[in-house]
RNA sequence: GCGGGCGUAGCCGAACUGGUAUAGGCGCCAGACUUAGGAUCUGGUCGGCGCAAGCCGGUGGGGGUUCGAGUCCCUCCGCCCGCACCA
């Protein structure tokens, strides 16, 4: 009888969900283990590329649950956000509609999967019992002041007509991240979360297992640098002056010029009227320029000098001040000191324009002649008055000490980081739950009335505006302090909210006094294992540890790391190498997959193309080979040996069965733990070859056959785990379910080879193999190399210099 | 430009802290069973020379350390991913 997937599949699947096998039970006595994986977006169809990170965490979730864990694997939507208010304009769905009958549908391809997913906790984030709490946390985050409404020049996208994050613009063009369009700047009233002010516990990782890549990235992204802030006075006007940073105090007796950024608010005041005509083109330019222009490093560094002078605090003296686009209003003061000889753009811009460039910070053995180019190294002071002499290190200390003391500058960190912009002008995602009233002002809308429900009665038209402006009923409402007539604010927010404790809300996913049941939290949390891939690397897993950062300090948490351990999955590519997209066209439906060859082929093929962090591309070919390998472990488990039949050449003593199964138990049990699918899958193909060859041999009768047998369905059962179950239960007749079994338990004794190969080596060349007893001392060892044939045909004549000996793998005689 | 990762058969990949390079799979070749097979099973499969035993070469190129290097160090080349004038 063949293995008939449809049928198999199927039947578990219904077994599985009736008897509830894979909840997870609340306050359970095992030890906990909360498995997460990045809840999918729901966009319609899932292509393989959905399953590539989800088969294998499913496959960890059932081999830890194996180890004696109450896992909790739960999954949910990701169901706010700009496609479902695209389809709505385009097609006149509504975005509710869309996103309902999607999700609908990846239920049920979900499910095909064959995952045991605890599905009675199942979160959708555009519930208003989900998205209730996200309003609640803006609240709770607007009293403690890290909510805040600015006006603000922000990233605009001229198609979706939105704002976007500083994170969700993107590649060379700064361009949006969900449809390419350059994105340009607009000045906007919104909404911020003040995550710079976890900036520096964000730095921190010293109590999570996260990827050295992701913890890089985020590093580099919050991008703080220490420095010091000081004032410098415009000469010959005196109550004027202007702030700039600085990381490198030690060189400030070398700041010849200034540079402000165009936009600064100075530049007006300071330029001198026979310089107005030069300064004004400038700006303009500046303005005009897209980004990319502007950023790029190729591109000749030039400004404008605007006619008036500034006084080194230090040295006293006259610097010109400039205005050059390649200083940023966004980052530090928005001004700079110009030291030409000790930074890589001063000394261009320097050059350019002929100005001076004094060293003030001497390279080792340096000559006093000028440089050729800027010294950007620590050295020794010289030109610095009384701070000659000195090292940059300590030059840096003492000359912010002398600016604190003097009043002029302060030490000042400054971070990359920006306040996490959230206001979105869209309908569909999480209303912001504020209220303008023109008597009382903002005023947040009282807890007792959440939520602030997203009326389903809008109007979608391609206007650009968010639909609730139109909406009256929505929009007018009595200011809750006054009474008086007050609109609503009708801005929503990012997505990312969602996402940022969806894992909180698991836990408890219809409870209505507070974001999660506390009472459940001090049994699940955090999170143990995380998995998702490494695009969310500064957004969503920034977010996340910010927003439990936030739940800690109110109190709801008492850890301020959401999860212990990630892992990042690489990326399945289409047959062509590139990244699976509609679009491009090589897309592979896992529907059809699971139709021609099962479910479990597809998780098994999924895992075994190569690491799991490398991710790699669809070969059609290859899941041959899968859907072969569990063919014929299914013939080799269901059809009965018949021992004897063949004169096998090699027949397997009971003990070689014993080591091939204790073998591989270690092997599989190993490359588990370390997330090595495709390693544990090609041992377990090993071992199956071994079976399968073993099979018409006498030894195929024996006690040692079955234990070899269920060990084999054992250890398949987290890959493959409807194949596993049928065969368990069906043909080996033993207890269900596969799933609650133990895991095999390998004997180091048993698991270890009786025999070894002893590589014999001359000068590090091997000349000879010889099979040898794995427990020979090394003097045997040594003794059995020198006394080799083929050894000695290379000792003629030589002396033996060295015999090295690695126990249990080789010996390797030196000669002179 | 800076930072990170990677480069092993025809292809995907294995090789623990330096110790048999190429496990497992795909593909290919041969054989068995068959009316037939793109089904299944068995065997082979890095290259060169050789009837063979065997010898030599071989992990992107070059150099080094070592008894021994895919693995460590230096250097160059190629590919991928971040960040991109951050003061």
């Amino acid at each position: 009888m063949r293995y008939d997937p449809t049928v198999v599949e199927a039947k578990w699947q219904a077994r599985w969900e009736a008897d509830r096998l894979y909840d997870a039970p609340d306050g359970d006595p095992r030890p906990k283990f909360y498995l997460l994986t990045m809840y999918p977006y729901p966009s319609g169809d899932l292509h393989v590329g959905h399953w590539y990170p989800m088969a294998p965490s499913d496959a960890v979730a059932r081999y830890k649950r194996r180890r004696g864990y109450n896992v909790m694997f739960p999954i949910g939507f990701d169901a706010f956000g700009l496609p479902a208010e695209n389809a709505a304009i385009e097609r006149g769905i509504h975005p509710y509609r869309w996103t309902m009958d999607n999700i609908a549908r990846m239920r049920r391809q979900l499910r095909s999967m064959g995952a045991m997913w605890d599905w009675s906790r199942e979160v959708v984030t555009c519930d208003p019992e989900y998205y209730t709490w996200n309003q609640w946390f803006f609240l709770r985050m607007y009293d403690r002041g890290l909510a805040y409404r600015t006006l603000s020049p922000v990233d605009w996208c001229p198609k979706d007509n939105t704002t976007l994050a500083r994170e969700q613009v993107v590649g060379d063009g700064r361009v949006c991240e969900r449809c390419g369009t350059p994105v340009v700047k607009k000045n906007l009233e919104q909404w911020f979360l003040k995550i710079t002010a976890y900036a520096d516990e964000l730095l921190d990782f010293s109590t999570i297992e996260w990827p050295e890549r992701v913890r890089t990235l985020q590093t580099n992204w919050i991008g703080r640098s220490e420095g010091v802030e000081f004032a410098i006075p415009v000469k010959d006007r005196s109550e004027i002056s202007f702030r700039v940073f600085t990381t490198r105090p030690d060189t400030v007796y070398g700041m010849t010029f200034c540079v402000l950024a165009p936009e600064h608010p100075l530049v007006d005041v300071l330029t001198s009227p026979d310089r107005r005509k030069d300064v004004e083109a400038y700006k303009f330019k500046a303005a005009r320029e897209s980004d990319i222009e502007r950023l790029s490093t190729e591109r000749e560094r030039d400004g404008v000098f605007i006619g008036s002078y500034a006084t080194n605090s230090m040295s006293g003296d006259a610097a010109p001040i400039f205005i050059a686009d390649y200083v940023l209003l966004t980052y530090g003061t928005g001004a700079i000191q110009g030291v030409p000889a000790h930074d890589t753009r001063d000394f261009d811009f320097a050059r350019k324009y002929r100005l001076p460039c004094p060293v003030v910070v001497a390279p080792p053995g340096w000559d006093g002649r000028p440089l050729r180019e800027a010294y950007l190294e620590d050295g020794t002071m010289v030109n610095s008055g009384p701070f000659n002499g000195l090292s940059s290190d300590e030059g840096r200390r003492r000359i912010a000490d002398d600016m604190v003391a003097r009043g002029v500058g302060q030490r000042k960190i400054h971070y990359r980081l920006h306040d996490w912009l959230i206001s979105r002008q869209r309908y569909w995602g999480t209303p912001i739950p504020i209220i303008y009233c023109d008597a009382c002002g903002t005023v947040p809308v009282p807890y007792d009335d959440l939520p602030v429900v997203l009326p389903m009665d809008a109007e979608f038209r391609p206007t650009g505006q968010s639909p609730l402006k139109y909406h009256k009923a929505f929009l007018n409402v009595p200011c809750p302090k006054c009474g008086g007539a007050a609109r609503r604010e009708t801005d929503t927010m990012d997505t990312f909210i969602d996402s940022s404790w969806y894992q909180y809300r698991y836990l408890s996913h219809h409870y209505a006094e507070g974001p999660f049941d506390r009472t459940k939290a001090a049994y699940w949390l955090p999170v143990d294992q995380y998995t998702g891939g490494v695009e969310h690397a500064v957004m969503h897993l920034l977010y996340t540890r910010f927003w439990t950062k936030v739940m800690r300090d109110i109190g709801l948490v008492d850890f301020g790391e959401p999860m212990m351990r990630l892992f990042n999955q690489g990326t399945i590519l289409g047959t062509d190498g590139i990244k699976m997209s509609k679009s491009k066209g090589n897309v592979v439906n896992p529907d059809e997959v699971v139709q021609k060859y099962g479910a479990d082929v597809l998780r098994m093929y999924l895992m075994f193309i190569g690491p799991w962090n490398e991710g790699g591309p669809w070969n059609t070919r290859g899941i041959e080979g899968s859907s072969r390998f569990l063919s014929r472990v299914w013939t080799l488990v269901t059809e009965p040996a018949k021992p004897g039949d063949v004169q096998a050449p090699d027949v397997l003593r009971p003990r070689d069965l014993e080591y091939w199964t204790h073998h591989t138990i270690r092997r599989v049990t190993e490359d588990m733990e370390g997330f090595r699918f495709n390693t544990a899958i090609a041992a377990l193909m090993e071992f199956a070859n071994v079976l399968q060859r073993a099979k018409a041999t006498p030894i195929a009768g024996s006690p040692m056959w079955g234990h070899a047998l269920q060990s084999l369905v054992l250890l398949l059962a987290p890959l493959c785990p409807h194949v596993a179950e049928e065969l368990w239960v069906e043909h080996l007749r033993q207890p269900y379910s596969v799933h609650v079994q133990p895991w095999p338990v390998f004997d180091p004794q048993k698991a270890a080879a009786e025999k070894i190969t002893l590589v014999l080596q001359v000068n590090g060349r091997v000349r000879d193999r010889v099979e040898v007893e794995a427990g020979i001392t090394e003097a045997q060892a040594r003794e059995i190399a020198l006394a080799n044939a083929r050894v000695r045909q290379y000792l003629d004549g030589k002396t033996v210099a060295d015999v090295i000996i690695v126990p249990g793998r080789l010996v390797n005689v030196v000669l002179r």
